[in-house]
DNA sequence: CGTTACCTGAAA
DNA sequence: TTTCAGGTAACG
């Protein structure tokens, strides 16, 4: 579910609650998300511990531990992080509990199983091959523009590749695109230096906006205290096909590009 | 490079 | 019944 703006909005909603906190017992309802090591290690070194911080590396949730420890979230398609106050109801799909003081809860939930939690050791190894942030200030365009003039493959596939850059996914690749007004069949190697500068601005506005928005809720996400993302009404292509583009009117297309689906107007996207 | 597997549920 | 879903990794 979560792509970039999704995952800093879980971050900053959960700061507040947990930073200082003390995650004192963990229990793990499906041993599944726990991934690389037993429940009993996992529990074992992260019990008795306090939240010193938490960031975000591309859609990785990063929670800085006392004594050098991390708890580290990929949430995938259907992960949830919540902050739970004591006697807030049950959250469906709850996979483990992080029991705080006070009876207060952080809770993994996870309809589908296919995200888990790690430790530092027992990262997958894509978190050690991200690309640059997109939203950092080192990332310039003309970083961008050499490395797409290397990449062969579409620039739909190349902007989802996480080694490439970190944090976009289907939702916001497509709209990228589509604020940029680039096909997303074209090789990536074939975009003009005003194309790509086009597409570097794109990114960087798309995904502030969405990060404003609190993110993009269909049905799934929401953030750290159980809120959904309201970046949906601003979507200009993602899954509107058939629909009239809101810039010509032409019929939003679809088609698959890499295994995914891809939406674009034929007219505006060139 | 494209395809498949991993999971479950909703929608067509 | 089939297809589709916000992601990634492991195939061939």
């Amino acid at each position: 579910m979560p792509e970039l703006p999704e995952v800093e909005t879980v971050r900053r909603t959960l700061a507040p609650h947990l930073v200082g906190r003390c995650l004192r017992s963990v229990e793990i309802l499906d041993p599944k998300v726990v991934r690389g090591m037993t429940e009993a290690e996992f529990s074992g070194r992260l019990s008795g511990r306090a939240v010193r911080s938490i960031g975000r590396r591309g859609k990785y949730l990063v929670f800085d531990l006392d004594g050098g420890e991390a708890l580290i979230a990929h949430l995938r398609m259907t992960g949830r992080l919540v902050y739970l106050p004591a006697r807030s109801p049950a959250v469906p799909y709850t996979r483990v509990l992080f029991r705080l003081d006070g009876d207060d809860r952080l809770v993994y939930a996870d309809l589908r199983r296919l995200g888990g939690l790690y430790l530092r050791e027992s990262v997958p190894p894509g978190f050690h091959r991200l690309g640059p942030e997109p939203l950092a200030a080192e990332w310039t365009a003309e970083e961008f523009c050499r490395a797409l003039a290397g990449r062969r493959g579409k620039i739909k596939a190349v902007l989802l590749d996480q080694r490439f850059l970190a944090g976009l996914g289907n939702i916001y690749a497509d709209e990228c695109l589509f604020a940029a007004g680039i096909n997303p069949e074209r090789a990536a190697s074939s975009l003009d230096r005003e194309e790509c500068r086009a597409l570097h601005a794109a990114i960087r506005s798309v995904l502030e906006r969405a990060v404003g928005l609190r993110g993009t809720t269909f049905s799934d996400y929401v953030d750290g205290e159980g809120r959904t993302g309201s970046y949906a009404g601003a979507l200009n292509v993602y899954r509107r096909t058939g629909e009239a583009c809101l810039r010509c009117g032409t019929a939003i297309q679809r088609r698959r590009i890499g295994g995914r689906s891809s939406h674009y107007c034929p007219c505006c996207q060139r």
